[in-house]
DNA sequence: TTATAAAGTTAGATTAATCTAACAAATTTG
DNA sequence: CAAATTTGTTAGATTAATCTAACTTTATAA
């Protein structure tokens, strides 16, 4: 049975082969806020565990069951925060601290519930894929909004950021998943970009945030949401 | 901040001040199965937290705050097998072991959430008294349904011990919380009693059930529910 | 291609929570 | 009351997770 902390570092793991494919040590120690050795030690008390593959000096790869059992973590913090947001009202800016602790919780059937009760949800609040109980991932196709050309519209299905912050802010321009863009315009200069959705004929988004909502470009001349 | 340890402790040293009064650190050792030298260190500890006071060779008692912290992870404790029974639609034999761990769960807003959506309790699935948010517990007094006369007609309210095969036994029977159970007669020799309630006309309880079966008598000639 | 920097390792210490063994104090009982 | 039992304490070891300091290996770059 994986401690917390272990789990915390398989998911980290999980993460980051995902995103960067080979794992070396710094990374997974700046990621998890721990100093080298102690990343160190723990990746020799994972391999003997048999979650993960290790070599000295080499990247680090995670083992079948090492993945399945991150996936199950990150499967449990996404359905909670879902949970959370559908089910108990929360606003989608504050499930993360919440799903960060009740994903260590060792109860399949308090997830099987929470599933059920959802409908079998595909993603998080934030769009974030949810793993199915065999760990796969489904493989998003969607693009940043900062890569789209003016005139087209989209729909904004995921967020590649989910701090608190920026979530607030998407709050403050009424910006929520699903809904329809329409790029009006971007600036060579800064990159910012000029959209139209719902009640709001004209915001301006700088780059930073067009980079972090990420879209599904509809085919021309579909209908807004 | 209390590690999920310290809460066991504090948790154990609450309930067993509020049925023994004087706690006795191997009452505490025993609660908690841990051995002596450890519940003693650990309650050095506590004591440095100021959640406790002790005195070699003397008894312990929670200090206040150590009775507020207490109060509040039973609060969490109970909120949560009320949710996971009423919202969730688990099996009140299902509920301890989740509860267990989401008790120590730091998330305030969540329990409040959860405090909502079920109208405010005053107790758990087992008839346990939710302790308010200032950690104030309302003392029930219910008796044991082995004290009640042949002919009494009684409401049952609580139950005593709380333990799986205990409710998988209630189950068998249809006993629930809330039921009329009209006494018939009992057994001078062994305790048990014969009682009728719902589409039960004639049920043989043991002494041990009836004595872990807590109950309001009703005034006589009141309606069956 | 050597020197420097970055990444990884080893050694040794710390803290929390646990244990067993040995001993001491308090309580119960013959 | 003295002996026996129970209860509590101290000492010392263990494991998990962390750290800093010192050192080594690998990678980068002048």
């Amino acid at each position: 049975m994986a401690s917390p902390t272990e789990e915390n570092y398989l998911k980290a793991l999980f993460n980051l082969a995902n995103s960067e494919g080979e794992i070396t040590l710094s990374e997974l120690a700046s990621r998890l806020q721990v100093s080298l050795p102690t990343a160190n030690s723990m990746v020799k008390s994972l391999q003997k565990s048999h979650w993960l593959k290790y070599e000295k000096y080499k990247p680090l790869t995670l083992t079948p069951e090492g993945r399945l059992l991150a996936a199950s973590i990150i499967r449990k913090h996404r359905l909670t925060e879902m949970f959370l947001v559908d089910v108990m009202k929360f606003g989608w800016e504050e499930v993360h601290e919440v799903a960060e602790q009740i994903e260590h919780i060792h109860a399949p059937k308090f997830f099987e519930r929470m599933d059920e009760m959802l409908g079998h949800p595909a993603a998080d609040p934030h769009g974030s894929p949810i793993p199915d109980s065999e760990g796969k991932l489904e493989r998003q196709s969607y693009v940043p909004l900062s890569s789209v050309l003016p005139g087209q519209k989209v729909q904004l299905l995921a967020l590649s950021n989910s701090s608190a912050e920026f979530l607030e802010f998407l709050n403050s321009r009424g910006l929520s998943l699903g809904l329809t863009l329409t790029v009006i315009s971007t600036e060579r200069f800064d990159q910012s970009m000029v959209i139209c959705y719902a009640q709001h004929p004209s915001e301006t988004l700088s780059g930073k945030v067009c980079e972090r909502l990420l879209v599904r470009v509809l085919p021309a001349g579909s209908s807004a949401s």
